[in-house]
RNA sequence: GGUCCCAUCGUCUAGUGGCCCAGGACACCACCCUCUCAAGGUGGAGACACGGGUUCAAACCCCGUUGGGACUACCA
């Protein structure tokens, strides 16, 4: 039988890395044992849920690389995939099961409910529902029927020890009576997120649900309608969650931890499914670089750590970092670090910023990081930093039109050229190449950081370079 | 409270009874390289939560404790 994961995010906020690290998982999963990979949206709490955030959901995975098989945008034989969509197929299981037996009516009230959870708390006992409404006689169900009571469809749990042979965490087992009969139906008629999963579950022919272990007590739960359906429940895989730098599993609170924002803070997407890949799993004792090709062809269930991982966002700009600098094409480069600048206010050249990639693809932690340090390039509106100031104080003007006078007289114009020309003028000076460039850099820059000094140079043309250590002069 | 999950350097992890007085990576420190900043190189410090067992032998198996976390909703 082929293989066949499902990831399935509500899309009410936008797609955290913890999220998507369990959708990567579960792609992973599907492409090593080539099977298929649905996109199946959560969105049962219809109210909430924007057009917006699905194609934002959408938007984040496409980013990634991860593709799927079947889903909201692309159909399939299973569609609809968007739960809003499928109501009428969880009202027909859902009646199903009542008459069945499997499911029940329950009559109670929200706040009776909450008053007698309340009580039982108060007595020290557990407070899941107590089943009354399971064990109603004919006359009483009758009586409450006439009264014109509102009812909501609990699942009939079965009462007996229940095991879910997990492939991450093992055999776990639920004793019976721990497991409470749960509501499939509310009163307003839709269903909840217990019924809906199964019921999508099995007549999508899931084989194997990979998810956040949040979700572990669920799978009994689903196991169990899915095997009142007459389905056979799938294998699940329940992955621990990844952790916020407070230990808490990550969520809004931890600020900006959605794809999107990693994006918009200059991530490559192959950085962020390495580093994510590799949070909670491992390939061997050594692996550290995967491109998603590998990912797929190494990745399995057995090698998921069973414990939580905290999310490292230093490693994660490290690793960035090695992306940048390992992506050879200037080109390519060029067009991603175009955005940045762009969002920045500036309009690069093209031709120059590719130019320039060679002098900071190993400066960069991110895109982002592109900015402040091409700048200088791309406006001649050059206000000098603090630090730069002082060094241009520091030298003098004398010292500064020296500098620019020499440069005007640069031929050819080159990194070699300026290279030794800077030097004469430092050594004229009596200065060292620290203390006879760096007021260079920072007439030029206007900053007292930045690419190596004779390339930018070179790149920043003789005209501005000379046009700005005069001004600086001044 | 109950049920369940988890526990190796600060962080991510390797480790499935002897190869481990515990290996790799990020971060950190030092040195080298060096025009600034990076990148790179070399070296260093740094962990099996605790207590009991089992065994000739335990990071690995069992029990307990402690500490985290999840669930316990007409949320998902």
């Amino acid at each position: 039988m082929s293989i066949r994961c499902r990831f399935a995010p509500a899309p009410s906020g936008s797609l955290h890395v913890g999220n998507v690290r369990t959708g990567l998982f579960s792609w992973a999963y599907a492409r090593h044992h080539g099977g298929a990979f649905v996109l199946r949206i959560e969105d049962t709490d219809a109210s909430r849920v924007t057009e917006e955030a699905v194609h934002g959901v959408v938007e984040s995975l496409m980013w990634l690389g991860i593709d799927w098989d079947e889903g909201p945008d692309v159909g399939g034989p299973h569609a609809p995939y968007r739960q809003s969509q499928r109501m009428e197929v969880y009202g027909e299981h859902a009646d199903r099961l009542v008459s069945d037996g499997a499911a029940y009516r329950c009559y109670c009230t929200p706040e009776e409910l909450e008053e007698r959870r309340q009580a039982a708390l108060a007595h020290g006992e557990p407070p899941g529902y107590d089943g009354r409404c399971r064990r109603l006689t004919d006359a009483e169900r009758r009586a409450l029927e006439e009264e014109g009571r509102p009812f909501a469809l609990r699942f009939a749990m079965p009462e007996r020890e229940h095991v879910v042979r997990d492939l991450v965490k093992g055999e776990v087992r639920f004793r019976a009576g721990t497991l409470r009969d749960f509501v499939i139906m509310r009163s307003d008629g839709s269903p909840t997120f217990l019924l809906a999963v199964a019921v999508d579950d099995m007549l999508m022919g899931i084989t194997h649900v990979i998810r956040g272990d949040d979700l572990l007590a669920a799978a009994p739960r689903n196991a169990a309608v899915i095997e009142a359906l007459g389905g056979t429940p799938p294998a699940f895989a329940h992955v621990p969650q990844v952790n916020g730098p407070d230990g808490r599993p990550l969520s809004k609170r931890h600020g900006s931890t959605s794809v999107e924002a990693f994006r918009e803070h200059g991530i490559l997407p192959e950085a962020l499914v390495n580093y994510l890949a590799l949070l909670g799993w491992s390939k061997d004792d050594h692996t550290t670089f995967l491109s998603r090709d590998e990912l797929t062809a190494a990745f399995d269930l057995d090698r998921v750590s069973s414990n939580p991982a905290m999310f490292d966002s230093q490693k994660l700009e490290w690793m960035n970092n090695h992306y940048i600098q390992t992506l050879d094409d200037d080109d390519d480069l060029a067009a991603r670090c175009l955005h940045f600048l762009s969002v920045a206010g500036l309009t690069p050249e093209l031709g120059l910023l590719r130019r320039a990639m060679p002098l900071v693809r190993e400066r960069m932690k991110t895109l982002a990081e592109s900015v402040e340090l091409l700048t200088f390039l791309f406006t001649d509106d050059v206000e000098p930093n603090e630090k730069a100031r002082a060094l241009l104080e520091k030298a003098g003007g004398e010292y500064l039109r020296k500098a620019a006078d020499a440069l005007a007289a640069v031929e050819p114009w080159t990194a070699g050229a300026i290279q030794a020309t800077l030097d004469a003028v430092a050594g004229e000076a009596g200065l060292n190449r620290t203390k006879g460039w760096q007021p260079i850099r920072a007439a030029a820059t206007g900053s007292n950081v930045s690419p190596p000094l004779p390339e930018s140079l070179e790149l920043l043309g003789r005209e501005r370079t000379v046009a700005r250590i005069q001004g600086a002069a001044r």
